[in-house]
DNA sequence: CAGTATCCTACCTGATACTG
DNA sequence: CAGTATCAGGTAGGATACTG
C-alpha cells in the first residue's frame, strides 16, 4: 500500500494531471452529492426512498445521476425486486466499502474541524 | 479520535445535513479543484506560477478563488514578499497537513484504482 | 415507490486583456 | 510575477410535473 505522494508520483507522475483517469474517478466520488451519498450507504443498505431523506437538501435528479454515477464506477450496488409496489435496494460494494475505510476518517477529521474552520478570526 | 460513522453520528447526529458547517467545508476541500490544490501543496511550498503549472488544467480565475477560500478556512497560508518582481509563496498551514494526513491515502487509493474503475464491463 | 422528463437559472470555466 | 476585470458559453444543478 502506498501511502505518501512521493510515492504515488514515483510510479505515477501523471499522476492528477488533465485527462487522466483519477481526475474523473475523483470528480465522481470527491463531488458535492458523490460522498453524501456514499457516506449515506456506509450506514448499509438503502432504499431510494431512505436514500432521499438521508441526503438531505438532493434533489431526485441529482440523487439519480449520482446512483448511476457510482454504479457505473463499480463503487454501488443496485437491486430492483420485482414487486408491486416497486423495491430497489442500493449498497456499497466492496470496492466501495475499501473506498470508505479511507473516507471516513477523512470526514471525521472535516466534521471535527469545521466550526473551528468557518468561526476564525477574519 | 472517532474512526466509524457511527460514532461521528452518535456525538453531532446533524452530521451532514443541509447547513451544516461540515457541509461547507466539505464543499471547499472536496471540490474538484480544492483537493488538486492541496494535492499540489502537500509537495511543499509553491509559488503562484509553480502552483498555475502544477495543477494542470486550471485557469487563473478559479486558482485565484480556490486559493482564497483554502486560505478563508485556515488550510493554506499567503505569504508576499515585497520585491520587484513580486514573489508569493503558498503553503499548507499546521491544519492543512493534519487534513492532508487523512486525504492522501484516499487519493492514493483513487490513483490506484481509477483506472480498473472506469474499464470495467458495462 | 422509484424513478423520468422538462424547463430554467446560476455559476463554473476558458479566453482575453489589463495592472501594480 | 502575480494577479484582477470582463465577457461569452456550457453545464451542473434545482423545481416541478409526470409515469410504470
Amino acid at each position: 500500500m502506498m501511502v505518501s505522494l512521493a510515492d504515488l508520483r514515483a510510479e505515477r507522475p501523471d499522476v492528477f494531471s488533465d485527462g487522466c483517469p483519477t481526475r474523473t474517478v475523483l470528480d465522481h466520488v470527491m463531488g458535492k452529492w458523490g460522498v453524501l451519498v456514499l457516506v449515506g450507504l456506509s450506514d448499509g443498505t438503502q432504499r431510494w426512498g431512505e436514500l432521499r431523506r438521508n441526503v438531505t437538501g438532493i434533489s431526485e435528479k441529482m440523487l439519480a445521476s449520482t446512483l448511476k454515477t457510482l454504479e457505473g464506477d463499480g463503487l454501488v450496488r443496485r437491486t430492483a425486486y420485482p414487486e408491486v409496489p416497486p423495491r430497489v435496494e442500493y449498497a456499497l460494494t466492496d470496492l466501495g466499502q475499501d473506498l470508505m475505510e479511507r473516507m471516513l476518517p477523512l470526514m471525521a477529521w472535516v466534521a471535527e474541524n469545521a466550526d473551528a474552520m468557518l468561526d476564525r478570526p477574519k
